[in-house]
RNA sequence: GCCCGGGUGGCGAAAUCGGCAGACGCAAGGGACUUAAAAUCCCUUUUUCCGUAAGGAGAGUGUGGGUUCAAGUCCCACCCCGGGCACCA
């Protein structure tokens, strides 16, 4: 047959008319009797448009979605939409168009575009989560909270977005500033906000990074996560607050300096400090107050104000003075400390600035205990003037003090997070309803279930202008209360959009579900994910959100896995001119843009060539170019050898087979344990080239084997290519439903052993032998070869270092 | 400051278990085909030195040490880049 020319717009606009027209196509079933593989990435915001950033994301899972049918798993891999967010509403205020417009509008358009690249999703799991059928379920989820104590109201400092004009998680502020909005700084504002209980599982949530997920989560997510979670043992030991006899609880990692507490210093919002301070006192306390909203605590200079009260230490009956101090956290430990200047840094600091004494109580393990100190010593040492635990190690007195704290009663061991509780409460229009009502009488009332979904009113006005926009859509607000009957007005906040994102992945186990959020039987068949990709810019946000709800889950007794994904991939950033990608750079590539110039084929295969998927890759045409000449090449050499009739060499025979079946072995490997997709397709690139070379001398029975394999070998990388060559040979049905080619280790050998020859470890020649030659033999090859003997004359020989069919290393002096 | 990654040609990278450093691709240069261009195909391409040449010798994976017959790979110290956490007591 003569070649044909790879036209990549008609194969890929033909072949996409064909699955289009194949409903089921990747339909993924429970009742299979083969073993089950769910393979999942994470789902987009429907921002409007695919570029090539998500390409890459979809590309590395669409492989390994169809290597995985190819090796006969039943396979789920699902897509949907994260459809609430900011960009709807802020969009809608601009065009004047309702959010659920835009967002299914930029549905749409998204599908296409992903139908262009023909990524296998089972399309009847989609889940959009701004539709009632999905976000009733968040509703429902926030009941069952409530039920069991996990959500909670609070007024609270949180975290202002004023460009967002709502509330932040924790998770949402980076280094102070807006996650979306990275030059904005956020405020603090007093406000009831509605909390879950992420401290709740603290403890485990870290237990889990050391016991199931290591190992098979990213290292440095795991490090991320547990930097988040911020565990730390120490002890609170109360102070007892001289005159009115009540106790200042003060939390502490380094108990054994306490003898060398010279005041107790009170974070400015603390309650006691209140209750001390007067007039003048508490208008200093405001001001360091005030002073937080404006900038991070760590750019402000030490600042404090002597309270007038006196608190006694527990171990030696020590008065000391208690102040307040600009750097002491509410929201961390008590609220409260004791200053040990000479064996802390902020406390040098502070103690130094306000003349308080400094006394040294820890000794260098192998010195001498300091003597008015330039600096403090924060070692671990000895503890001296410490009563009864003098000469003990830093270790043994925090132990021994801290039980002699438990016995007579003024304090324990203590384990303090960083973690906060996650406030979920919005001031926006386009997010899931809290399903709460608040009555004069009664209360907060929560809804009942079996009027859920409260459903989103359509009348609300957007306005961005930092009032919940529910709160003016009079019906909606207005209601009776469910338990007097009276009325009573709803919740008008929404929930965080990361809650949509948090369980979506169960969803599409059971994705039309009306009567319950899913069934947990078809949870107990799919989960855990076995892999899940995605970005690591969630490693903290969407990754411990998720975690949290699954455990919660599981206590509720919907499931059984205790994580969500056994294994965890977070791609590399696809990067333009050695720049992220952004809008504001002008500097994206859109997905369709490279379709039409290159093919869906060759955007994927370069993506996955050009760097290890882990890493950032940098996008240069030229290198997509690469691609497609190989894709092209590959095209070429397929279809004219269709068919081709002819007696070959065995000699080349046997070099092209030996080689289809190393990258048979190699893409497998790739494929099994490192995902290394560039090695994979240099193999494939080195035996096209290969196949070139030999061309005129391949027989029809080897093209015959070599042909099929090489289609089959390319399928996961490149589908639309792979399934026209597949029919250009003569084969039917879909590439990913055939079986993945397996190597022959006896085919694959090479027919003899090729051997280093080395004198003092430099290389000096080498040895073709037949494979298993001895000890012996080699060495004395190895000594015959004329070269060696050139560098070892004259010298002695102190050693030969023989490996078999590898190297000799002739070692002379 | 603490904790994770990482540093290899002009560029992206490879070397999977301590055994030939630079596979594969890009870019560049040269050539074939062509009236010409595109496309395609072939060759060269880490570096220094010796040689007219064939060829040969040396250096080289951030820096300095170490272990080893043998180090990009293991150990120690340091430098630089990226990321996370951080007045967290």
């Amino acid at each position: 047959m003569p070649e044909r020319v790879y036209e990549h717009q008609e194969i890929e606009a033909r072949w996409q008319l064909r699955w289009d027209a194949t409903p089921g196509l990747y339909k993924a079933d429970e009742d299979s009797s083969r073993p089950k593989y769910y393979v999942l990435e994470m789902l987009p915001y429907p921002s409007g448009s695919l570029h090539i950033g998500h390409i890459r994301n979809y590309a590395i899972g669409d492989a390994l979605a169809r290597y995985k049918w190819m090796q006969g798993y039943n396979v789920l891999h699902p897509m949907g939409w994260d459809a609430f967010g900011l960009p709807a509403e802020n969009a809608a205020i601009k065009n004047n168009r309702h959010p659920y417009e835009w967002t299914h509008a930029n549905i749409a358009e998204m599908k296409r575009q992903h139908r262009r690249m023909g990524f296998s999703y089972d399309w009847d799991r989609e889940v959009t989560t701004c539709e009632p059928e999905y976000y009733r379920w968040n509703q429902w989820f926030f009941l069952k909270m409530m039920e069991r104590g996990l959500a909670y109201r609070k007024l609270a400092n949180v975290n202002w977005c004023p460009e967002c004009a709502t509330v932040l998680a924790n998770e949402q502020v980076i280094d102070g500033c807006c996650w979306r909005h990275e030059t904005t700084r956020v405020e603090q504002k007093a406000l009831s906000q509605w909390f879950w209980k992420t401290t709740a599982y603290a403890d485990e949530l870290l237990r889990d990074i050391d016991g199931i997920l290591e190992g098979s989560w990213p290292d440095r997510v795991l490090t991320m996560q547990r930097n988040w979670i911020g565990r730390s043992e120490g002890t609170e030991v109360d102070f007892t607050l001289e005159g009115t006899g009540e106790k200042i609880r003060v939390f502490t990692t380094r108990v054994d300096t306490i003898y060398g507490a010279t005041c107790v210093i009170l974070a400015p919002e603390h309650p006691l400090a209140q209750q001390l301070l007067d007039d003048a006192g508490r208008a200093r306390a405001k001001e360091m107050i005030d002073a937080r909203k404006l900038k991070d605590v760590s750019d402000v200079l030490k600042d404090g104000h002597f309270t007038g009260g006196y608190a006694i230490n527990p171990y030696n009956n020590e008065r000391v003075p208690v102040w307040i101090g600009n750097f002491v956290l509410m929201d961390y430990g008590t609220g409260a400390i004791m200053a040990v200047p000479a064996h802390d840094e902020r406390d040098f600091e502070f103690c130094t600035t306000y003349k308080i004494p400094i006394i040294p109580v820890i000794r260098p393990v192998d010195g001498e205990l300091a003597v008015n100190p330039k600096a403090p010593f924060t070692d671990y040492g000895i503890a001296e003037i410490a009563g009864e635990f003098s000469g003990m190690t830093s270790a043994d007195a925090r132990r021994a003090m801290s039980a002699h704290a438990e016995k007579h009663g003024f304090g324990n061991l203590s384990i303090t997070y960083r973690l906060k509780d996650w406030g979920i409460s919005r001031q926006r229009y386009w997010g899931t309803p809290i399903p709460v009502i608040h009555c004069a009488d009664c209360g907060v009332v929560p809804v009942p279930g079996d009027q859920l979904p409260v459903l989103l009113p359509t009348d609300a006005k957007i306005t961005g202008q930092g009032k919940s926009p529910l709160a003016e859509a009079e019906s909606f607000v207005n209601v009776n209360c469910p338990k007097c009957g009276k009325p009573a007005r709803r919740e008008t906040d929404t929930m965080d959009t990361f809650v949509d994102s948090s369980w979506y992945f169960y969803r599409y186990c059971d994705a039309r579900n009306s009567n319950a959020p899913f069934d947990s039987k078809k949870i107990a068949y799919w989960f855990p994910i076995d892999q899940y990709i995605g970005g690591v810019e969630h490693a903290i946000l969407h990754l411990i959100y998720s975690r949290f709800f699954t455990k919660v889950m599981r206590d509720l007794g919907l499931i059984t896995n205790d994580e969500p994904a056994a294994r965890l991939f977070t791609q590399g950033m696809v990067i333009r001119d050695g720049a992220k990608m952004s809008k504001n750079k002008g500097n994206v590539i859109s997905a369709d843009e490279t379709i039409t110039n290159y093919g869906a084929d060759t955007a994927r295969v370069f993506e996955l060539f050009a760097a290890p998927p882990e890493k950032d890759m940098d996008w240069t045409d030229a290198g997509a170019d690469g691609a497609y000449r190989f894709l092209s090449r590959v095209f070429r050499f397929v279809t004219r050898n269709v068919d081709r009739e002819s007696e070959g060499h065995p000699a080349s025979d046997r070099k092209a087979l030996r080689k289809l079946h190393q990258a048979i072995h190699r893409v497998t490997d790739d494929f099994d344990s490192r995902w290394h997709f560039n090695t994979s397709i240099a193999g494939l690139m080195e035996l096209l080239n290969l196949l070139c070379d030999e061309e005129p001398n391949l027989s029809k029975a080897a093209l015959d084997q070599i042909l099929p394999a090489f289609v089959l070998l390319l399928g996961p990388f490149a589908p639309f290519a792979a399934e026209e060559m597949w029919e250009a040979i003569g084969r039917t049905g879909p590439v990913f439903k055939q079986p993945w080619p397996k190597y022959d280790p006896e085919v694959e050998k090479e027919d003899a052993a090729e051997v280093i020859l080395q004198v003092n470890g430099k290389l000096r020649g080498r040895l073709i032998v037949p494979f298993g030659a001895d000890h012996a033999t080699l060495e004395k090859a190895a000594l015959a070869d004329p070269k060696v003997q050139s560098f070892i004359e004259g010298k002695q020989i102190v050693k030969v270092v023989v490996v078999p069919d590898k190297l000799v290393n002739v070692v002379v002096r």
